[in-house]
DNA sequence: CATGATAGTGAACGGTGTTAGCGAACGGCG
DNA sequence: CGCCGTTCGCTAACACCGTTCACTATCATG
């Protein structure tokens, strides 16, 4: 048992390092060309010219090597997402939504497969929630997909923060829902109206379910190419945050 | 070849029907107790004390008793919808759209595994839409997918046709869009202005949205009960399609 | 009754996730 | 240097999966 505390990068931990990223790396490669369902170990463990059980010294089960791509997907994503709002011009908080808006589209009918793994409902199991208990600790893929959220909510905030733009009174929520609003914003590094959390949700529900059904195919039935819905989408968003003159400002590109 | 020109139900004819529909029953099942990949022909032909090989004599291969799966699914909760909508008090399209959108929530949060094949990224494969050719027939899944959505729209178009909502100008509409929406029109029954479907299609969007992000769990980092945000949205699309009034007499059940 | 279609069986093929045991390579230490 | 424990990859194996095939009962019908 050496009990290295960390620090030196022995050269057997950076070999290792490097088979996991390696892995990581050709199953996703595995992904993309067989889908889903395809992403064996094997297929991984072939493709990188070793057998499946070697896999094992590296990820626990099948299982917990998804859960390591997924958390490194939110993390990409959220890059491309900090990429796209650091090239907005000009560099307010209303165009950078709207470039993280962009670039959340862009990623998702671009990756497909992997937009299916994060937001669909294949990744994570879909009932496990029941069962599990309210004081869970968080698990790297919900930090992951907390990171990811917190891009856009802090833009929203930015914008509010700004210039506020007009929300429901807290008298006019509904008790229940207010209670909850209340409770999620105490978790938060900002504090911001009530009202304002409302107004989030709301347009966190329709960038969401936009892309959402772009990607899973369930708006084919009205439409072909689904960018010019969306941004008009946006537009409504923009209009709704009190930001439509930044909405006519730029470019679709 | 007994070329019976239907009509009589043979005895047998009619034990076969009865057990495609055990078949049907025990899968579904089986999806319930052990998700979409416990969903295995062998755990359903040992639930009904036969082996797998049997199964192949009704359906042509596991997808394809999927995909019938899905189709029943899609007309059981077109049935739902329909129960609900003629329940609405009183019988007029606003109150019975409400109706519609609370009955869907509640099949949709009580069966979440069948929404999940229905609405989410498991169900069709991902990616053979690609290559799928522009002329192709319509699948069965995309007409039973079709007839549910006609509930909503059905709906939506009798709100119109009584009392018009506020719609955004043709001339307003990004000509992409517009010529989209134009020929998706056509398809349709009935006629509506092209801007009453793009408000549709906001609408469908929000719902499908809302119902979608609590039922994958995307939406437990803000809310634990999303009922009183899912009424929120409900209230502020009555508010939408002009008959908030309706919303205001209804109450939540 | 004889015939042919039908519904079920078990065996088998190739695939999967996963575990167990073995040997070879490697790094740190006396 | 030589020892020794850890690590790593392998093969073999188990249980399960979808699917095909050959075979056998059953049963309606000519």
């Amino acid at each position: 048992m050496s009990a290295l505390p960390a620090g030196s990068p022995n050269r057997r931990d950076r070999l290792r390092a490097e088979t996991v990223q390696e892995i990581k790396d050709t199953a996703r490669r595995v992904l993309v060309q067989r889908g889903v369902d395809g992403l064996s170990l094997r297929a991984v463990a072939r493709e990188m010219g070793m057998t499946a059980p070697a896999l094992y010294r590296y990820f626990s089960s099948r299982e917990n090597l998804v859960e390591n791509i997924v958390v490194d997907l939110y993390d990409e994503l959220c890059a491309e997402l900090g990429q796209a709002v650091d090239a907005a011009r000009p560099a307010t908080p209303p165009v950078q939504l709207l470039a993280a808006s962009r670039a959340f589209r862009r990623w998702a009918t671009t990756r497909r497969a992997e937009f299916g793994l994060l937001f669909g409902s294949a990744g994570d199991g879909l009932l496990p929630d029941v069962s599990a208990p309210a004081d869970a600790p968080e698990t790297p893929v919900q930090e992951a997909a907390g990171r990811f959220g917190g891009v856009f909510g802090g833009l929203v905030a930015a914008i509010y923060l700004e210039r506020p733009f007009p929300t429901p009174a807290e008298k006019d929520l509904d008790p229940a829902l207010r209670a909850q609003l209340v409770a999620w914003c105490r978790t938060l590094p900002v504090e911001l109206p009530i009202g304002a959390m409302r107004v989030f949700l709301s347009c966190w529900i329709r960038l969401y379910g936009m892309v959402c059904m772009e990607v899973f195919g369930h708006l084919k039935f009205a439409l072909d190419d689904a960018e010019s819905l969306f941004e008009d989408e946006l537009r409504q968003l923009a209009e709704l945050l009190g930001v439509a003159d930044a909405y006519a400002t730029v470019e679709r590109a």
